[in-house]
DNA sequence: TTAAACCTTATAGTTAACTCTAGGTCAATA
DNA sequence: TATTGACCTAGAGTTAACTATAAGGTTTAA
């Protein structure tokens, strides 16, 4: 079976391998196996477990939670309870960041246009007296 | 004209007033007028402009780069141009922010439906000869 | 007039997530 | 066989963004 090392890992999912290791040492990556002689060998599906922790990741979780469901994973299904109810949540904050985000980028918009005309009239005076037209909560 | 304590502008921007004498610190909040005794007078538009700094937060910047802005916000028309390119490369990153959350979302709801079906039938290894259905790149 | 509840500054401490260094092992190649 | 380069660990250093503490000033209500 094919497996690869830690700076081909590193490259393709743009991580360092500081960042592998350390992730290693925070207790991320038990089912990393090693060689003989110490060397860490990450199979197929060791990449796609770092892609969810990626994914874990981006929703904002921390690291030591990140490692609760990774301690999950390795207990088996007495645990499928915990692992669904984590996703559900997730699901949950993903859905809040994507609201969040989308009225920054309301807000942002709305910048775009003032310096755009601003920028149109040589001053922004032109704005001078604008009501507020996007009330930001 | 109606001022706000610092405590009355964090509570109404969900911050602390240790956050906010911070922001001042960077110079974030140049803008913000003091009484003879020296406490800070916040008035309704320095409110407006910390929902700015807020959102731009929010986008991702780190504070050094907001001062950046603010510093041309002081600098009045001359500095219009980098203050609308600043929005529009902010506009830029949100979009892919919101893309890439996207991508994240459907992986959680992937993870999602993975735990609920292993649930229903009381273990992981209904999954075992699963192929690949949502490649993350 | 004094105590509580604010405010101030300067400075130190915290936390997360890396990021790097030092000192060493190992496998392949000139 | 000597050297190069990738790997290893332990532990130190960095950075951003707070967060807290100490020591003191001001305002307000009893």
């Amino acid at each position: 079976m094919k497996t690869y090392s830690i700076s081909e890992v590193a490259k393709e999912l743009n991580l360092t391998v500081y960042t592998l290791r350390y992730y290693d040492k925070e207790g991320l990556l038990p089912f990393v196996e090693r060689t003989a002689s110490g060397t860490r060998a990450f199979k197929e599906s060791d990449i796609d477990a770092l892609k969810v922790i990626e994914c874990l990741k981006a929703t904002g979780m921390p690291i030591k939670e990140i490692k609760n469901f990774i301690d999950w994973c390795s207990e088996g299904d007495s645990t499928l309870r915990q692992r669904f109810d984590m996703f559900m949540e997730r699901k949950a904050t993903v859905e809040s960041q994507l609201e969040e985000l989308n009225k920054t980028m309301e807000l942002i918009k709305h910048k775009c246009w003032y310096y755009k005309t601003a920028l149109d009239a040589g001053t922004e005076d032109i704005h001078k007296n604008d009501k507020i037209e996007i009330p930001i909560n």
